[in-house]
DNA sequence: CTAGGGTTAG
């Protein structure tokens, strides 16, 4: 049926009247259908459902309509301004309410104009006032309000209300003046979880968990809220761990735990890769019909994608009717983290069909796929998407993104340009800009860098070291890693890292200094991880040093032994010194322990779409083209007198097939694709996962020059450009 | 008519 909706000007200037007994108006059906209220067409209409039964002029009816509007979200502030200003004499409560509501909006300050107001007309404040004004005081933050309101508090005698302490404790600890919030805490002898809770909250921004702790166990009784708090000030420190302690002590205290709880204890189960307790989650959210929850699916795809089950998160990710732009971003990121580029892509993909606006986070977890894959026309995309929209709101974190993804698709120049056209850097650009120019083994330039960021006046850290040492370690240049160093040390007062250490050792060996390298082990702090091993063994290959390689191949295996890339080294090491016997051994034991070496991969783009190619790889649709194709090079390069060496084969097999497999190589499968897709002498870009093998290395050196194409790859470390040719890395890597 | 946590993803 429908109701004539009251206008404001009926009530206005209406004779104050006395309210009927309370119990009846409490019981009053009309009040029912206000709680019922979802929106403002709906309220007029119970506004005039007051009025057909007398009640528009009782403060109880107005109060309540007052309360509805000023605080509901359905509520409309202007229609509760326009009820109290038709009031002759408004009473504390409709003050109360209109302090509330203004609590609640984002100008807090007019609440004290109500208060003063109310003041003036001779109204006392009572116990339900200061907690309303002094969440105005929390927004407003400024300190010398809220110490005056708290002189008006003993001034109405009203320091002794459970409700007013508790607010006067929660707003010293947000202003994070915490001696004020334990002096008042402390001074009173109801403390309950509430103000406990208050209190904790304070220490816990102001970075004092285990103090926080210490009040948190002191709680007599500890509701949901409390241990929420506690759960997410160890999420909000990193201390995934003790937070999932918490949950179990929550558990077993019998605490239901609400969807914060379940939000903050998935989180966590995310970062740790706690798939168990997850699990246990999961379950408890499909019994007790919480599976509709956005927020809470999301969460449970996050946390099944971070800990590695991409499957099952995927599935949760389908189920959902209504996706939000985080189901998105989270499904995305998933595979970002865990190396799977591809899907990451795939996902995006799908996104734009379903028309879904991307969002400055959507990137920060796809430019790193681009640039893993060496997906550049996407990557270039993105780029010209981020300078539309971010340019007038720079986001550093997106910059320094970009500048990476150019970088590793290698190409530096637009990196570059990225970066000299930034308004404002931070350390994390420098670094980013230093590593590019590392990768590509440009020392000079990189070092550079590091000087013009020292005279704008940033401070380097361990990181720009890393980049620094890297630097030197690809161009070989070993008097300038030592300088680098000792200046880290001794300028900068950075104590060196394992990291450190291993680009000094990795440069140390690969120039053949063993003894130094050796020593430099011996002398650092720490031991020795799996990556220090390798690079040495690496070297060991390089230079034909079967005696110590033997030495650091078993360092390895003890450290690693279910890592089958040290016993390909190791048996590389064995074949090039034509110990056949050594190889087959090792073959055999990879075989019996069904240890696989990590199939070499490498992508190129063309057209936006990436292609990918394993050793020997026939899924391509176009495989009778790229196989045709490789013979060509293969003809080319033996008329160009390229003769494979087949040392580097893993294992011991016929020559002819060992032959076989090199020349089918992924790289090689790649760049064949490349040439028979694209216009001559464009540029290939291609990536491969490993690190590029001594035979491909001159192949494509070769390749450069009788087909007169620039071709840049990367490998696991670091980039090659062929031209003419030559190599940029001058056959040093 | 009242106070405490939570706004996800990076």
């Amino acid at each position: 049926m429908a109701i004539a909706v009251a206008s404001s000007t009926l009530f206005h200037f209406l004779p104050a009247s006395s309210d009927p007994p309370y119990e009846i108006l409490q019981t009053h059906p009309s009040l029912a259908l206000l709680s019922k209220c979802k929106s403002i067409k709906y309220l007029k209409q119970v506004h005039s459902q007051f009025i057909k039964f007398g009640l528009h002029n009782t403060k109880f009816a107005l109060s309540k309509l007052v309360e509805f509007c000023a605080v509901s979200p359905y509520g409309d502030f202007s229609y509760a301004l326009s009820i109290f200003n038709s009031i002759h004499d408004p009473n504390h409560v409709l003050y109360n309410m209109m302090i509330r509501g203004y609590s609640l909006s984002s100008f807090p300050y007019i609440a004290l104009h109500y208060y003063v107001n109310m003041l003036l007309f001779g109204l006392q404040p009572n116990s339900y006032t200061f907690p309303f004004l002094l969440k105005s005081c929390t927004k407003l933050r400024v300190a010398c309000v809220g110490k005056q309101v708290h002189g008006h508090v003993f001034k109405f005698g009203l320091e002794n209300d459970v409700f007013v302490h508790t607010s006067l404790v929660n707003m010293y600890a947000q202003q994070s003046n915490l001696d004020d919030a334990r002096l008042v805490f402390d001074k009173s002898d109801f403390r309950d979880a509430v103000s406990f809770t208050a209190l904790i909250t304070g220490y816990i921004s102001g970075g004092r968990v285990d103090d926080a702790r210490d009040l948190f166990d002191a709680i007599p009784v500890r509701d949901v809220v409390s241990w929420n708090a506690m759960l997410s000030g160890y999420a909000q420190t990193g201390q995934f761990d003790q937070a999932l302690n918490l949950f179990q002590e929550m558990r077993e205290a019998k605490v239901t735990p609400d969807v914060s709880t379940l939000l903050t204890v998935l989180s966590a189960c995310a970062h740790l890769g706690a798939i168990d307790i997850g699990n246990w989650v999961r379950s408890w959210i499909e019994e007790h019909g919480l599976g509709s929850n956005l927020r809470l699916t999301n969460a449970l795809i996050d946390m099944y994608a971070k800990c590695g089950n991409l499957k099952l998160a995927e599935t949760f990710f389908d189920g959902l009717q209504e996706k939000d732009l985080v189901s998105w971003n989270v499904m995305i990121g998933g595979y970002t983290h865990t190396s799977n580029y591809k899907d990451a892509l795939r996902i995006f993909h799908l996104m734009q069909r379903n028309n879904v606006e991307p969002n400055d986070v959507t990137f920060l977890n796809l430019i790193p796929a681009c640039a893993q894959l060496g997906s550049l026309d996407l990557g270039k995309w993105i780029h010209a998407y981020i300078s539309r929209h971010y340019n007038d709101f720079p986001n550093d974190s997106l910059w320094n993104s970009l500048i990476n993804m150019y970088a590793k698709s290698g190409n530096i120049e637009a990196a570059n340009q990225i970066f000299y056209g930034m308004k404002t850097k931070n350390l994390a650009s420098w670094n980013v800009m230093i590593s590019g120019l590392a990768m590509h083994g440009s020392a000079n330039s990189a070092f550079e860098v590091f000087s013009e960021m020292r005279k704008e006046g940033f401070q380097p850290d361990e990181v720009t070291f890393v980049s620094l040492l890297s630097a030197s370690c690809h161009a070989g240049l070993v008097d300038l890693g030592r300088q680098c160093f000792k200046s880290m040390v001794q300028d900068y007062h950075i104590t060196p890292q394992l990291q450190h250490y291993g680009c000094m050792i990795d440069l140390l060996g690969r120039a053949g200094l063993f003894d130094e390298a050796m020593a430099m082990i011996e002398e650092m702090k720490f031991e020795p991880d799996g990556a220090i091993w390798g690079s040495l063994l690496g070297a060991c290959r390089v230079h034909k040093n079967l005696k110590l390689g033997e030495h650091v191949a078993k360092q390895l295996f003890k450290l690693e032994p279910d890592n089958p890339g040290a016993y390909v080294l190791l048996s590389n090491i064995y074949a090039g010194a034509g110990r056949w016997d050594d190889v087959a051994r090792i073959r055999t034991f990879l075989n019996d322990n069904g240890m696989k070496k990590v199939p070499g991969s490498t992508s190129i783009e063309v057209d936006t779409i990436v292609h990918e190619f394993l050793v020997s790889d026939r899924s391509h649709p176009a495989t009778p083209e790229i196989y045709k194709m490789l013979d060509e090079i293969d003809r080319l390069l033996a008329i160009a007198g390229h003769v494979p060496d087949t040392s580097e084969v893993n294992y011991d097999v016929d020559e002819e097939w060992k032959e076989d497999v090199l020349c089918q190589h992924s790289e090689k499968l790649a760049i064949a694709f490349g040439l028979i897709s694209t216009r001559p002498g464009t540029t290939l870009r291609i990536a491969k996962n490993l690190r590029v093998c001594g035979n491909c290395h001159s192949a494509t050196k070769l390749i450069s020059k009788i087909f007169k194409r620039e071709i840049i790859a990367r490998d696991r470390s670091r980039f090659h450009h062929f031209k003419d040719g030559l190599c940029s890395c001058k056959d040093y890597w």
